[in-house]
DNA sequence: AGCACGCCGACT
DNA sequence: GTCGGCGTGCTC
């Protein structure tokens, strides 16, 4: 008989010990019965006999993981702060006697790219380095690098991952790289349907699948010979997760290029502080794009001012393409009664419910509740009721009433639901079908408009004001990612409605005299200077929240190099019916974070490592 | 994290 | 009487 500790899959909880009549491999994978249920286990040594009485491991499987992803797995748990079994949850294995090809069309060791002297000694650079930033202009030429980046790859029998922030994956990158690797490229994101998924990871296994494409969970796949991680549009917050364990794809990255022997390349054109700290970088500006763009700053706050709407007018007259950018979704983001001052705040969550006239509703962004535009204000019952803070359907609408002959559409999470959506809704405007396209962040990531001829960017100064140390990093950085879908083939006009063009303006076509600037700001402060973990206590009750916070807060000022910044409730302090309470704590060095963190954490305590966002 | 067990209110 | 609300405890 022999026993074992086994990691179940997708517990939070720490190993268990079976035992069984079979030799098991580390790392391969089990059935057992826990809990009364049947769930996936992983082998994680072999163990002398437990004083408990044990249960016997129901099966063994034809899946099993690899050594670098039993280390991947013990990083995650321990630099993330979560069970070995969430960890595991993330992986995907391997499956024994996969037929594995190695054979390569041979057609794509050759290819046709011809790089400028610049992006050659880019190349050559991002060789020379493990991780590098590849810190490249909107329409730099930094794709071509990477095609020629994975060429040399295949070349030399190994394997590359692409990431990209999940909503980059559009029909023309993947096409791109289908033409470039033919059956040797796949594509993996989560809206993969399971038919598609299957197909994709069996061409993953079979060893086929060369360059890999792909989202964050890309990063899981069972690849063992990566030769290059390649993370593109480096500086997206959307490669950090919001559901345990936090992990931060780019970072995770990182981690995997030391253990796999690959080189990883970052790039952006507004690169993080931190890699840009971190990491030498390489500068490619402008490249072959010659057109010229002119920024005008107007102070204006609310809404889409007449200026904006005339020069809207003008460039649907020329048969000229535009884009507006507003960083907020529906109608408006508030309500409230004009003669007593209630607003209109959601049942369970401590924000206010944002108007959607489309569906006749209030909705509230953070728990989905929904509820009809009242009629009167309960408080008093007025019925002056007045809406602030202008969304994406209000400001298509005011667009659309003003130009009626133009068309018009919203491009954002409300609109855009489908990849098919996505897909179509870029498709008509490449094709001319549509003059204005009205949208959220989502109008910022990587997608190639190439004949937009005017960009109008509003709602900048609420970003700017948000408060947290990255505030100025993320406004900035967009606003730069926005105007860079503008002034691609022809001459370009970026209005951005705004109060703080003394911030903005010196920096929009000077990004790294940002960096240097706010990297005096965040010294002995912030990341990467410092690091920070932030720990999220949420409960029904308001008192069991704050409770297990100070708690946690009092035994963590046993640790001398771990700084409590903070110990209070969340900047929005109820979500879904569940009070929220945080901790934010600082220290030089992450291995002292974990350390305390580790020590003391209760079962309510919720750890986010390097967090990026604070509400 | 699930999920079963068990104890108390409000309804056929 | 019972249905079902969620507090508590347990998982080798």
């Amino acid at each position: 008989m022999k026993f074992y500790s086994l990691s179940i899959i997708g517990s939070p909880l720490e190993p268990f010990s079976y035992h069984s009549q079979e030799l098991f491999e580390v790392a391969a994978c089990v059935c057992v019965v826990f809990n009364n249920r049947e769930k996936k286990a992983v082998v994680l040594q072999e163990i002398e006999k437990p004083s408990f009485q044990t249960l016997e491991v129901l099966s063994s499987t034809d899946e099993h993981f690899s050594q670098k992803q039993l280390q991947l797995a013990n990083f995650i748990s321990s630099y993330y702060i979560c069970s070995l079994g969430d960890a595991f949850a993330l992986l995907t294995p391997f499956q024994k006697d996969t037929i594995v090809e190695h054979s390569l069309n041979k057609e794509l060791l050759t290819n046709n790219i011809k790089l400028s002297k610049r992006q050659q000694e880019a190349f050559a650079f991002l060789q020379k380095h493990p991780v590098s930033l590849l810190f490249g202009d909107t329409g730099s030429g930094k794709t071509e690098i990477y095609m020629e980046y994975f060429h040399k790859v295949l070349r030399e029998g190994k394997r590359a991952i692409f990431l990209m922030p999940e909503i980059s994956l559009t029909p023309q990158m993947s096409k791109r790289l289908e033409e470039h690797f033919g059956e040797h490229f796949v594509m993996w994101h989560s809206k993969l349907t399971p038919l598609q998924k299957k197909k994709a990871l069996q061409k993953v296994r079979n060893g086929s699948a060369k360059i890999i494409a792909g989202a964050r969970s890309s990063l899981f796949l069972p690849v063992d010979d990566i030769g290059l991680i390649v993370v593109d549009e480096e500086h997206d917050d959307s490669y950090k997760s919001a559901s345990r364990p936090r992990y931060n794809a780019r970072d995770i990255a990182i981690y995997m290029g030391k253990l796999y022997g690959a080189n990883v390349v970052l790039g952006s054109a507004t690169p993080s502080l931190s890699s840009y700290v971190k990491f030498p970088h390489f500068r490619l500006k402008g490249g072959h794009i010659t057109a010229k763009k002119e920024f005008v700053f107007l102070r204006e706050s609310e809404g889409v001012s007449e200026s904006v709407l005339r020069e809207l007018k003008e460039r649907v007259e020329k048969k000229e393409q535009s884009i507006l950018f507003v960083p907020t979704r529906a109608n408006f983001k508030h309500l409230l009664c004009a003669s007593c001052g209630h607003t209109f705040t959601c049942a369970y969550c401590s924000v206010g419910m944002s108007l959607h006239l489309k569906h006749n509703a209030l909705k509230c962004h953070y728990c989905n509740f929904t509820e009809a535009i009242p009629k009167e204000c309960p408080e008093c019952k007025g019925n002056e009721l007045v809406s602030s803070r202008v969304g994406t359907a209000e400001a298509l609408k005011v667009v659309q009433e003003y130009i009626p002959e133009a068309k018009v559409e919203q491009f954002d999470r409300d609109a855009i639901t489908t990849a098919k959506k996505l897909r179509e809704a870029l498709e008509r405007f490449n094709n001319k079908e549509i003059d204005i396209l009205v949208g959220t962040q989502m109008l910022s990531k990587g997608h190639d408009y190439h004949d937009v001829t005017f960009a109008a960017i509003l709602g900048m100064d609420n970003l700017l004001s948000q408060g947290d140390y990255r505030a100025r990093e993320k406004a900035l950085s967009l606003l730069i990612q926005v105007a860079g879908r503008s002034g691609r083939a022809k001459d370009a006009k970026v209005l951005v409605q705004s109060f703080n063009e003394e911030f903005f303006l010196p920096y929009i076509e000077n990004y790294e005299a940002f960096l240097e600037e706010e990297k005096l700001f965040r010294e002995d402060l912030y990341p990467p200077f410092k690091k920070l973990c932030r720990i999220l206590f949420a409960h029904k009750y308001e008192q069991k929240a704050q409770e297990e916070m100070r708690r946690m807060e009092a035994a963590l000022r046993a640790f001398g190099d771990v700084e409590i910044v903070g110990a209070k409730k969340c900047a929005i302090e109820r979500v879904a019916g569940k009070y929220r309470f945080e901790i934010l704590l600082r220290a030089d060095k992450s291995t002292s974070l974990i350390k305390a963190v580790r020590s003391c954490k209760t079962k309510l305590a919720e750890v986010d490592m390097d967090p990026l966002d604070f509400v």
